[in-house]
DNA sequence: CTGTTAGCGCCTTCAT
DNA sequence: ATGAAGGCGCTAACAG
């Protein structure tokens, strides 16, 4: 009736009497460090792998006694989701503390390019981690690889730069999730036909252009009886995404659908009601914020596709730590996934 | 341009020479133990307050230096969400024994009240912690308080017992999941009209019962046209559930929506696809497992309610850890979202 | 190449 | 009511 899974409680010391060594020499061995004749290597290695042995954390890290030093490099505008992202590294700081961790947040503007790259540069040999919101610019990518040339451990976040030699992308793939997103404006304006709208904040930022190829591709190929109109670049900024997605709601009649990309959402909802048509057009966006949230509730936005900022915000600082300790990254953990909120799952 | 969020790393001994006490004396303030004038409490208190002194967590655990075991009391049958989680449990070993933690599975017939009952009993002593997917019950509710009242922590996993004096509930909240369900049948249906057919393990359990709650909660207020049939009982079997729902089929040629509360998919599909009704009707159901992934991917199924096994397993861990060691639980970080599952946004 | 040793910061007797 | 001191398991400097 009961399986086991126990914990014997070996110690670096006891592996050392086992393998007749001294406690330094299976510490090398351990962390495969030099100064070991190949045939110790063995030796040690068996009876680490004989009994199991599993160094105990918390020993180390006390032993350690290291502090690092982490910096989050993020977008300096109001953007909702950046913020809550913000908040939780800020709850996080008593975890933080008890681990001798610290967070430093350096915003700029993401959105120029070597603007982002020169705040990249002033972080060189500063921190152990960096963990960047980062723009897929040639600049950006170079500022990334020195800072990882300088043996700092480096993170992309949200948005990513396959290119470069990060270490790690904590964010979703966001050509899912425009596939998502054109699953769920076809398959819940039902059989209707019609026009759907896209409004996002620019084609040229990677996320946003990959969310829009993968909502194009599932409304080509399952939904032929809706017409995709030309995507409306409204900058994430409420006043031009109103201004734009209105004039788009006057000249056609038949909008069934409307993607929102990006940020600007209240500016999109504006659209909307001031055309009357909240109720008649399926709308998803991204993200839960204060806004999205009363918007589902009230039902003029249908679905969200979320990322859940706090577990980023968590994955991020996880990474950096266990690639700054050399430690392996649970993947499946710090893995994001693609959320899709209605308004009854509202977290 | 930096805000900060320094490590002054302080020790106990720092917070001691400032306060002008010893060590042990602070330590007896940190951890509210007794035989300390009230007055030096308030200084030691002070002076930790005024430096935000956070003791470092490793040398914690290192120098008390206990090791705790904890029992995962799960069902005995061939469920795979159930697996899913035996699965993660597994996967955390190197992660648990780092830490000289043991997890021990206990399976157990769940849905016979006696016997769940007794194997909590057996447990009482043996362990700092237990989780358990318990069945709402008088005897078993009984049990938890009993193990409860030994000391033992205690958290129900997937299914709750609310009246019980757990201390902690990790899962979802099911008449949520229920609504999310109803609505998704709905929306997706459209707006054609026509019958809604449920199939359930057993409205005794009270996730199922709660789930079917939800569904149809929402069902009665939003979708008038479509006709909810009454439930039918599959036990969580594949054959039985096939068969009343085969059965069903033949009765009703305008069934558009079918919601599945539990296990039992493979019948359940089985039934649709052997009445050659698979692409007509919507069907919602519940977790990601090998078979609903490749429902999804045929289409078979719109979508799936689920929640994440591996934060679960990894939920419950750190919730009996924090417990034990009479931390602070992260609400936020522990709580299960309803997840809702599509075939773009598959895990 | 290998071993010895002094801490890391906190907890826990044991004295006082 | 308070303090002193040893040790938890590992790391890192220093000897050899």
């Amino acid at each position: 009736m009961a399986e086991e899974t126990v914990s014997l409680a070996l110690t670096l010391k006891d592996i050392a009497r086992e393998a007749g060594v001294s406690l330094a020499t299976v510490d090398r061995v351990l962390h495969n460090r030099p100064g070991v004749r190949p045939d110790t290597v063995r030796r040690v290695q068996e009876t680490i792998a004989r009994n199991a042995f599993q160094p105990h954390v918390a020993a180390a890290e006390l032993a350690r006694g290291r502090a690092r030093r982490f910096a989050f490099v993020m977008p300096s505008g109001p953007n909702p989701f950046m913020q809550q992202i913000e908040a939780y590294l800020g709850e996080m700081s008593a975890w933080l503390a008890a681990r001798r961790l610290s967070v430093e947040m350096v915003t700029t503007d993401v959105f120029d390019p070597s603007v982002l790259a020169a705040s990249l540069e002033t972080l060189s040999g500063d921190y152990d981690g960096v963990a960047v919101v980062a723009l897929d610019h040639p600049g950006v990518r170079a500022a990334i690889n020195d800072l990882v040339e300088a043996g700092t451990k480096v993170v992309t976040l949200v948005s990513d730069v396959p290119s470069s030699r990060r270490h790690h992308y904590v964010g979703i793939d966001n050509i899912a999730a425009g596939r998502t997103a054109g699953a769920l404006v076809g398959r819940l304006i039902g059989q209707k036909s019609g026009k759907v709208a896209i409004v996002a904040g620019s084609q040229g930022l990677r996320d946003h252009a990959e969310r829009i190829f993968g909502f194009n591709q599932v409304m080509a190929s399952e939904f032929p009886d809706l017409n995709v109109l030309p995507v409306l670049e409204g900058r994430d900024e409420d006043d031009r995404s109103e201004q734009l997605l209105s004039r788009l709601l006057g000249r056609h009649a038949d909008i069934v659908g409307l993607y929102n990309v990006g940020a600007g959402t209240q500016g999109v909802a504006s659209a909307l009601s001031g055309a009357g048509r909240e109720k008649q057009v399926v709308f998803v966006g991204h993200d839960v914020t204060a806004l999205t949230r009363r918007l589902l509730l009230q039902g003029v936005m249908d679905a969200a596709i979320s990322q859940n900022p706090g577990h980023e915000a968590r994955a991020a600082v996880r990474v950096l730590l266990a690639l700054a300790r050399g430690e392996p990254i649970l993947s499946e953990q710090e893995k994001i996934r693609i959320d899709i909120v209605m308004r009854d799952n509202l977290p």
